[in-house]
DNA sequence: TGTTTAAGCTCGATG
DNA sequence: CATCGAGGTTAAACA
């Protein structure tokens, strides 16, 4: 087929770096697994031994995963200045640059065992159940929240953040309502209490969400007063 | 060498099939790369098609990557129950479902490429610069905060969350340091306030990081008149 | 097991 | 460019 031809092995170390320089050239991306020591520095610092996968793309973005983690070990963006080469002691090495900020990564591979070559290609992506949908739907749903309700503004910008969803009671007393598409927590009632902490006058505030954690169920009941409301996604998205 | 035959891509899908069962039987990782359909269905909801690279690994976790991004597109995390197989068209596919949150992740390949199995083996890790070393660093220097400050406690417990570092002036003056390792946000800024609202008596509050975002600068001067103190972790590590 | 919080968070939208 | 908020956040520490 027409792809580069992978490392395997019984390759020597100036075999695997010709197939592996002539696949980068091809714009392919390379996939390679081994026994390696990593080295970070930047933003923080590590140091890593171990068998990895090391995954180079033709962007310049390098992703080094260890078995079971769904998070990469070590990686960098796309944009970083990234090269593939063999030192003085014939190690197959990654070197990894990026600025802003400044971060260096390399890999050093004492065993390369093997490595795949592909060309990338573009893909379709289509995903639901965004926290959008909901406000929407509570929006055009004002009852959820109260029969007092009428809803002004979406995603109303204030000094300290945007307002989900905006508006006032039948009094003139503004309304606040902030939603969650999962189980709310205290740090979204803090978001909450920043938002009123804004406002001179009195305002009534929600926090809509599937469902809230019990410390935050209390400091939103018990310090601020608000009011929280469930509403799960399914009930948005069904509209 | 020891690791199970790879796929590549003259073969037909029952001899993917079957070198890809005998990698997983003795407990190898499997790298497949090819075009493929996915599904996931949970907390939220997606389909993507093209060329990725899935992991499949022995305790069940799948990482499913696409060139440039540093996080995978969809993935199911370790303890899934995932299985590789063959479904009536020839294709080779990947079913996973997890439960707690119930999830379910499938990959159907219409071109598999090729795959890498690999025996997964152990690692020692160092990482350095976390948030803890700051507040060790803060606690025995307390001079960078103030002068007249007297640390008390690390980690305190109240009920809204750990105070950083506790303690007071020499006027008996409670006094609150929220430590962050990155650039300060309005976030910190609210978490800081969310302490403070707590005592009923007044407080002093320090913001403890590398550097501070505008607003949450505004914010913390004008509304709060807590006080911003720079501190890079190089200067904590240093100590 | 559930909750809380940090993270080199990443990533995309927006000014 | 920087900033900000969402995320299937993930993952680790702790109760």
């Amino acid at each position: 087929m027409g792809y580069k031809e992978d490392v395997n092995p019984s390759d020597s170390p100036r075999e695997a770096i010709n197939k592996i320089i002539n696949a980068r050239e091809a714009g392919e991306v390379v996939v390679l697994v081994g026994d390696c020591k990593v080295h970070y520095d930047g933003r923080a610092w590590s140091y890593t031994e171990g068998r990895h996968s090391v995954t180079v793309n033709p962007s310049g973005s390098v992703v080094i995963h260890h078995a079971d983690s769904v998070k990469p070990k070590n990686w960098q963006p796309k944009g970083a200045d990234t090269d593939v080469l063999i030192d003085a002691d014939e190690d197959i090495m990654i070197e990894s640059t990026r600025k802003n900020p400044e971060e260096y990564l390399s890999v050093r591979f004492e065993d390369l065992i093997k490595s795949i070559h592909y060309e990338p290609s573009g893909e379709s992506l289509d995903l639901r159940g965004s926290e959008k949908e909901i406000h929407k739907y509570i929006y055009n749903n004002p009852e959820i929240i109260s029969n007092q309700f009428i809803p002004t503004d979406m995603e109303k910008s204030i000094e300290s953040g945007d307002i989900d969803i905006f508006g006032e009671n039948d009094e003139n007393t503004p309304v606040i309502v902030e939603v969650k598409r999962k189980k709310a927590q205290q740090e979204d009632v803090g978001q909450v209490s920043r938002y009123v902490d804004m406002f001179d006058e009195d305002v009534i505030a929600y926090l809509v969400a599937p469902d809230i954690t019990e410390p935050a169920r209390r400091v939103l009941e018990d310090r601020y007063e608000f009011t929280f409301i469930q509403v799960t996604p399914e009930e948005a998205i069904s509209e």
